[in-house]
DNA sequence: CATGAATGAGTGTTCATTCAT
DNA sequence: GATGAATGAACACTCATTCAT
């Protein structure tokens, strides 16, 4: 079953296993994905998986260490892009939804697999949510800061609305169909940053 | 092993068992959680769960539409206090917010277990999701209507947005701690039509 | 596979998981044992296993708790047959002999099996192991005590030479070969009593 | 991983992995033991190992070679010690013991982990046990035949409870408690010689 | 109507062995 | 000569489901 490879560079089952791995978690859920089913899309015998991966588990912690790494990175790269806070805001939802709706997968399955991880994993991985929230919230509270945002918003609970409805999207968003994941984003943001309502005001 | 009762009143099993699914599929997830767990949890014998619902799936099938049902009752009958558009969104809101954290899970699992599902029974519960999305854009096209909210406005995306926002509060509500879900879905309901910026133009 | 049974009492399948464990547990050792060749040689199943047996190492204490249980009611048998300490010796050998030979196995794996037990259970089973040497140690004590005995002698080293002679009997002893168990265990227990010098004295 | 040794004599690796397997082996049994236990204990690499021993099997075999050529010498040795032929029975199970606690485990393995080997090697095995024994035999012909052992004795029956009290010590003897090898050694032999019952002639 | 003994396909994981380098 | 990546059959155990009672 597993595929004809002539060159294997180094690290490739590996990362086949993780992209695999990724798709299935993403398709079907950690619990209902067996490791012979990730084996068999990755094109390794079962037997391999474990030579890789000590346990399903460590696929799965893998997979949100890396979806982790991608999302700071693209966060932080967002903030030098310019340093205007609500552009940043907007940028770094942009960020988010790329990671999310992308073709990697660890940004996903850190957000919606977490429950198939137990103890010292599980603490490990609220860890690294933490301190992705913690990020978002330094963004929100610097926009508070220079009087961009109301007075009396709540950041936390702004930082849940604003991931919530981009998290969600992950449900129902589907590459090619109808507007591409900048442009949602820009809709998003301009939602969320405005209101939905016609300003009465002007 | 279950507990002795001599009266058993009609449905009663049934609902225990719907009740003990709905707590397991919400705390591990439907894949994660076993009959006999479920059984266990509602005092039924493993082999009498059988009688009741012939398979794990038409639980969750079955507890689907009991959430589906709540929701599209208690979204009727936010419609019902007032004719104000605006008014009726942050009801309805309020409205799923409450069935979302509320003690049935019926909401919760329509919204992510649905990956449990497959074949008919997945279509099922799609039409079943459709039906209170439409009631959804139904509310939000009067609002536009009326000429209340931002004419740009898409109000498909206008509703993943808001519903997203409100769907991850499962992920992160815990009752009792800080504010009462009837509080945050005030707060969320206000951020989202009025937009999270300090208004300019006042 | 399993063979056809018209008629199953109950606890027949049980009884029979223990009865073709203790024979494979014999031959092959516990850890070359699979539950796969249990069940086949038992005639259930691989999957009905573990209905009656949650693990493989339960089975392997449950055969260690009938084979310590045969063996003391054996010995308090042997016992009451006479009140001379020598003779009591000659039985309580004949009666470990007879256990360790016989049809059930629960002696031998108790005695040769003990590694295959963990934490808990291997304490339990050391535990069960102590109370029959405890009893070797008071028949020994009370045959010291009337004087029979050389006075000098190690009563625990004299235990662990008499039951080391005998336990080895489970490693070449073929029913129907030679001399039957009781001949044997009535050579060994003069051999031992009495030496295997010519006696200078006579 | 493996240390790193810059000169390697020839031998020492094939040595390392017998002593480690010797002693792996003994605490937890052939079957129990896996051989990237004993290439880890022994400080080679995995894939090493089937390079010195084609088989898990064929170091079982070499190891039970290793322990037989040990327990001859010894035995031999033990027969040029004396002339007297019931010190020679004490010598020989004195070295019988020596081998059986020492630091080699070839004899214990020899004697307690027949088990793991099938066909020809099993054979070849039963073959090397035969060859000891019948050194044994001749030894207590021997000592029958000068009158000094009981007429009545029948040699084999002899040797099995010689070799069986003594055997059974590799379960119960743990170095430095209580008395030495040698001490216990000296003990079993009187007890075996002379019996353990108070001499009623003298 | 309800049970619980029994099932067998399937689970994550292990492991002795192979083989290109 | 020696390695370590890779294998695939086998392992102990799980579990949704069945069915005689």
């Amino acid at each position: 079953m597993p595929k004809l490879t002539l060159i294997v560079e180094t690290g490739d089952s590996r990362d086949g296993l993780l992209e695999a791995a990724g798709q299935l978690f993403r398709r079907k859920g950690f619990a209902a994905t067996t490791v012979r089913e990730i084996a068999e899309a990755a094109g390794v015998w079962p037997g391999s998986l474990h030579y890789y991966f000590p346990t399903k588990e460590s696929i799965l912690l893998a997979l949100m260490e890396q979806g982790i790494a991608s999302a700071e990175e693209g966060f932080r790269a967002a903030l030098e892009e310019t340093e205007d806070p609500i552009e940043r805001i907007r940028l770094a939802i942009r960020n988010h939804i790329r990671m999310l709706v992308g073709n990697k997968h660890g940004t996903y399955v850190l957000l919606y697999e977490g429950r198939g991880l137990e103890g010292d994993a599980r603490a490990a991985m609220v860890r690294l949510r933490d301190r992705y929230d913690a990020m978002w919230d330094g963004l929100l509270y610097q926009a508070l800061g220079t009087g961009r945002l109301r007075k009396d918003l709540d950041v936390r609970l702004t930082r849940l609305m604003i991931l919530g409805a981009v998290n969600w999207m992950a449900q129902w968003y589907a590459a090619g169909k109808s507007r591409s994941a900048d442009e949602i984003a820009e809709e998003f943001a301009t939602m969320m940053l405005d209101g939905v309502l016609k300003e009465s005001g002007s």
